[in-house]
DNA sequence: GCAAGGTC
């Protein structure tokens, strides 16, 4: 809202002899949609409230009013609002120009949920520089009749699509119960079970990897440089699955000279500029939590100390390149970067372009005093994320990368061949190393020496590489699914905290329980398929220009239910053949069991002249009376206990105070 | 119990 009092010269005013104006603000989502059974007759309330018969579905979206409530700490909001708008003769929604319509969407609900019948205008700023907010004020249209408006009718109809795509979760459970499965909860829909699914195949893969060594020969020169021939399986015969035979082989060859074909020099221009996925993957790296990384964003942003988080830009306007230019210097400064690296000051085509709402994540107008200043008010997270941040945009203002090409063969067996790249001037590699954001990994490059021997070498076909945040969140960037932002964010939470899918563990995402069941069940469905979000797209902007009835899209769910519930029920039936799932579920049912005694009936009793309280069951062995005196009177006692394995043992112990996850209590303390 | 979108 400050861009725009700066935009029309105060909180109220009068807009070039026009009209008078009154400026209040909102933020995100005011109102969301109210639970399925919330929004339905009372007569269907079980339907739409039932996580256990196949029989309700698919929902009809006709059964829905599509009521809203609003968002639990908004009302203020909302209030205000409705205040600033009561003496108004007009409603102007002003957003940036979203090609999803959900700026329409949140500025419509709010419309509507304090009941507005006057008028209501639109106007989409391209910039939040003045002359773009003065634009876009020229540019108001009339949208009053909201049912006749293509940006609001393709938000909504995504709105209730994804809604609906909640029913595939109750689906789930229900199969998964039936097939003896007891999952908290199932988490299903077409940005959760992508990821999910991407998961659980790379993590398939890895596990049915069977390593297979070859061996063939190959040249070396003594800095390591590789020689070798272009393989073709159908052709050559050169490579072999037993040591001796290259062995063999290898009794043909002597050493060589090398004779080095071509130099060429070559440059590379600065990465783009970074965004929230990649600085998760770079702040991630050095051991924080997506959701911290977010959330110090976040409050960064509020500081002005970066740009716009959630920005679906990768480039900036001249206007925002323009306004950090004099800031660079201190910025580097702050961030220990030397300015002299700093020699392309004037916007570089590649960075820049002409429409920009937020512009791509970088740093702010508020430049920190010092990394420790940063320090203290945001953590040492906070620093790591400016660090990233201001690096990424710092290397931008560098010269590009230069190398120098190399290619060689032997001169005596020119069918080998080998090819290096040479760093002349590293320039913008100083500031940000892009090597860290790529999934290969780059050799490090040695000129060639004059002589190359043979020997055998050993190679095997490559093991497929953990599902790890940056190969999660590139893959959804090729698919176009989310934002920076909303990829980070929801590989956040389907990895941590209540119905968590997944683990990360060693750096690779690994499903828990729940997250493994619904990846076997949703396995080949369409809403596990990265392409449905593609179709979604398609189809919205199908609404925006008019050319298809918003209704249609939320009505095509039922056609996905439809195709997808025959899917589920057969992969149901690949439940118990899935080993990693077995492993899981046994731990599982040792957890609920454990959960169960943890929760189960306590005594209580004088231990040590204290009045205490304890477990009456441990290990699945209930106390008897007499094993609680004995406990409370100190004794060692002697118990059978079920393990965790499920079998029947023996130990003994004593009644001790113990600690669990930092809370004390008393309770059977095991000798084993 | 279940989605995905948004965040002065």
């Amino acid at each position: 809202m400050d861009d725009f009092v700066t935009a029309l010269g105060g909180k109220s005013g009068n807009f070039q002899g026009k009209f008078d104006y009154v400026l209040t603000h909102s933020y995100g989502h005011i109102l969301q949609l109210k639970e399925p059974q919330e929004m339905v007759s009372e007569d269907k309330k079980t339907r739409y409230s039932s996580w256990r018969s196949l029989k309700y579905f698919p929902w009809d979206e006709n059964d829905f009013s599509w009521a809203k409530r609003i968002v639990p700490g908004r009302s203020k909001t909302l209030k205000e609002i409705r205040d600033a708008a009561k003496d108004c003769d007009g409603i102007i929604i002003a957003t940036d120009d979203d090609p999803s319509g959900e700026g329409d969407l949140l500025g419509w609900e709010i419309v509507n949920a304090i009941h507005w019948k006057k008028a209501v205008y639109r106007i989409r700023f391209e910039d939040q520089a003045p002359k773009s907010i003065i634009a876009a004020m020229k540019r108001m249209v009339n949208v009053t009749n909201q049912m006749e408006q293509g940006e609001y009718l393709e938000a909504l109809a995504r709105q209730r699509f994804d809604l609906l795509s909640m029913q595939l979760s109750r689906i789930a459970m229900i199969y998964a119960k039936k097939a003896g499965y007891k999952p908290k909860t199932m988490r299903i829909g077409r940005l959760k079970s992508a990821i999910v699914g991407l998961i659980f195949d790379r993590n398939t893969e890895i596990e049915n990897y069977v390593k297979k060594p070859y061996f063939e020969v190959k040249f070396k020169d003594q800095n390591g440089n590789l020689f070798s021939r272009k393989f073709d399986p159908d052709k050559d015969q050169f490579r072999y699955s037993v040591r001796q035979q290259a062995k063999t082989d290898l009794a043909d060859y002597v050493a060589s000279s090398i004779v080095i074909d071509e130099k060429k020099l070559k440059q590379q221009t600065p990465p783009p500029l970074v965004d929230l996925g990649q600085i998760g993957i770079l702040v991630g790296a050095k051991g924080y939590k997506d959701k911290e990384i977010i959330k110090t964003y976040q409050d960064m942003y509020q500081a002005q100390i970066v740009s716009y988080p959630r920005t679906e830009d990768t480039q900036v306007t001249l206007e925002q390149f323009n306004e950090l230019l004099p800031l660079v210097d201190q910025i580097a400064n702050v961030i220990g970067v030397d300015s002299k690296l700093l020699t392309r000051r004037k916007p570089r085509a590649k960075f820049i372009t002409s429409q920009a709402a937020h512009g791509a994540n970088r740093p702010g107008v508020k430049v920190p005093k010092s990394l420790e200043q940063l320090e203290k008010r945001f953590g040492k997270i906070g620093v790591e994320i400016y660090q990233v941040v201001a690096k990424s945009y710092l290397a931008m203002l560098a010269e590009d990368y230069v190398y120098e090409a190399q290619k060689a063969h032997l001169a005596k067996y020119p069918d080998f061949r080998a090819s290096i790249q040479l760093p002349k001037a590293m320039n913008y590699k100083l500031i940000f190393d892009d090597r860290d954001l790529s999934e290969e990994d780059e050799a490090t490059a040695h000129e060639f020496k004059d002589m190359a021997q043979p020997f055998v070498y050993e190679g095997a076909n490559p093991k497929p590489g953990k599902p790890t945040k940056k190969f999660i969140l590139n893959y959804l960037k090729k698919h176009n699914i989310g934002t920076g932002a909303t990829r980070l964010q929801t590989l956040a939470e389907i990895s941590s905290g209540k119905g968590s899918l997944a683990a990360l563990i060693r750096g690779g995402y690994v499903l828990n329980y729940e997250g493994q069941v619904q990846a076997i069940l949703s396995k080949g469905s369409m809403i596990a398929s990265p392409k449905i979000t593609k179709r979604l797209f398609d189809g919205m902007d199908r609404v925006k220009r008019k050319e298809l009835d918003y209704q249609l899209i939320p009505q095509s769910m039922q056609t996905i239910v439809r195709h997808d519930m025959p899917i589920f029920e057969n992969n149901a039936t690949s439940l118990d053949k899935n080993a990693t799932l077995q492993k899981l579920a046994s731990k599982h049912q040792t957890k609920t069991i454990n959960k169960k005694v943890v929760a189960g009936e306590k005594v209580t009793g004088d231990f040590n002249g204290e009045q205490i309280s304890f477990n009456q069951t441990w290990g699945g062995h209930k106390f008897t009376k007499k094993e609680v005196a004995d406990l409370l009177a100190g004794k060692k006692i002697r118990i059978s206990y079920c393990s965790k394995k499920g079998t029947d043992k023996i130990v003994s112990g004593k009644l001790a105070k113990q600690t669990y996850k930092g809370r004390s209590f008393y309770g059977f303390k095991p000798e084993f």
